[in-house]
RNA sequence: GGGUAGGUAGCGAAGCGGUCAAACGCAGCAGACUGUAAAUCUGUCGACAUAUGUCUUCGGAGGUUCGAAUCCCCCCCUACCCA
């Protein structure tokens, strides 16, 4: 194996991270691999509780395919034991119980989209109920014997919930240690992780040492702030640009970020472009709407292609800007001549029921060949021709009727 | 084992016998505005029918009342404190 040399390897991993525990350490480790020419093992772990991935993630997934790009080796684990005991972060809540062929799909889900960064080939893949599920009992006991509570205690938000006499469970003090089990098992030489997951890499470096192994660096990554510039990305807050989002939404949502962000967003998601002409601070300053569309261009180009970030900003133009109908548009048909309008909204899967269709008449949210329609009572008369329907600002329809002969 | 405080719509949180489908905030949805799906302002926000209502909801099961989210009884659950 051939590997770059370590102060550029260095400039390369450095950039970007919050924190790095310690350089000095991860110095000495790149040094003797570029001497035995054996790369470092690099370790990220994953829940695979939600699949759905989003641009926070790729944060650190870029931050490990930089790694990968290094000569280095990627491990990811699919933690479908420690999805079990569910993350501590913030309030416990109940998670329905995943049986052991949901955590298999969906970590398969969850490695198929990481593929969109990650350099498949070269991605060794695990999951840790290989040797989380083998442990037993008295194990488990011995393993928290290396631990204490005032430790525990360390980690911010136990801190804070003992504080404010909120609960902690116990099985949440056994997450930090399963997870610092995977590195046990795995002798990994660095782990990555966000910000949120300082703590439990800390761990992880302390149960390598203690169990007799080179402890791991630790990497902590920028937590990305979501599409609201206020709470970090999360599918639950609903300010997520997720990889499966279509190319409309995924560019559609970029743009709507705030345009204090477009530079952490530019640095965080857009793969380095070496050489880039005008720095991205001053196209801002220029013209801060073409940056951002380009930014919301570079996003779309990374999970799809160019071609689709070229259709994505079209579509986008002619829609939200300027208010037209797209092209292809599915058609809903009936059979009658004759259909409420509330109907036919429900019927589209643009209403969740008649009373929501008719706040969103009420509303003027619906148009019909362009036109307004703002009758809760309205009933449409539909032939062959199809009626174009506008639901709101981005939903579309046609609607055809009379099939039915008489 | 004992004590205390609680369990209300997606979340947070009022209400404590009728005027409660339930204040308020957040999220959601929509309208206006905008380079933007941001910000801001406005409306809406259980369901079904309609403008007058009907039905299902305030941890669960009973009960008292003309009438309960609100009172009584039993049960379940959660948190904290003391042992």
């Amino acid at each position: 194996m051939h590997f770059p040399p370590v102060t550029e390897q260095l400039d390369i991993i450095v950039n970007n991270t919050i924190e790095v525990l310690s350089t000095d350490e991860l110095e000495k480790k790149l040094t003797r691999s570029l001497k035995t020419g054996k790369p470092l093992k690099i370790k990220f772990g994953a829940d695979p509780t939600r699949p759905d991935l989003h641009l926070g993630h790729s944060v650190v997934l870029r931050k490990l395919r930089e790694f990968q790009d290094l000569g280095h080796e990627a491990i990811l684990i699919i933690g479908d034991f420690t999805a079990m005991i569910g993350d501590p972060s913030g309030k416990s809540k109940t998670r329905p119980q995943l049986t052991a062929e949901e955590v298999k799909e969906n970590g398969k889900s969850y490695f198929e989209q990481a593929s969109k960064i990650l350099d498949q080939e070269k991605t060794i893949i695990c999951y840790n109920a290989d040797w989380l599920g083998a442990m037993h009992f008295a194990d488990v006991i011995r393993l928290s014997s290396h631990y204490t509570v005032a430790r525990m205690l360390e980690r911010n938000d136990f801190e804070k919930r003992y504080r404010s006499q909120e609960p902690i469970s116990i099985h949440e003090f056994l997450y930090p240690l399963a997870q610092g089990m995977d590195s046990v098992h795995l002798k990994n030489d660095v782990e990555l992780g966000g910000t949120d997951q300082k703590f439990n890499l800390l761990v992880g470096r302390d149960l390598q040492r203690e169990y007799g192994i080179d402890p791991q660096v630790c990497i902590t990554m920028p937590l990305l702030v979501g599409t609201d510039g206020v709470e970090k990305m999360s599918k639950s807050l609903g300010n997520a640009i997720c990889f499966n989002d279509i190319p409309e939404d995924m560019y559609g949502r970029t743009l709507s970020i705030p345009d204090t962000m477009i530079e952490t967003y530019w640095n965080l998601l857009v793969p380095h472009h070496r050489g880039a002409a005008t720095p991205i601070t001053k196209r801002i300053a220029d013209d801060p709407r073409e940056a951002k569309r380009e930014l919301a261009r570079e996003v779309v180009t990374q999970y799809y292609s160019a071609d689709d970030a070229v259709k994505a900003e079209e579509h986008f133009d002619r829609v939200i800007v300027n208010k037209q109908a797209p092209d292809d548009l599915p058609i809903i048909e009936f059979d009658d001549c004759e259909v409420p309008l509330f109907t036919i909204l429900v019927q589209a899967g643009a209403a969740t029921s008649n009373t929501a269709a008719r706040h969103l008449i009420a509303n003027n949210a619906i148009q019909i060949d362009g036109i307004t329609c703002p009758d809760i009572h309205y009933v449409a008369r539909l032939d062959e021709n199809p009626k174009t329907i506008k639901a709101g600002k981005r939903k579309f329809f046609k609607v055809t009727g009379g099939k039915k002969t008489f």
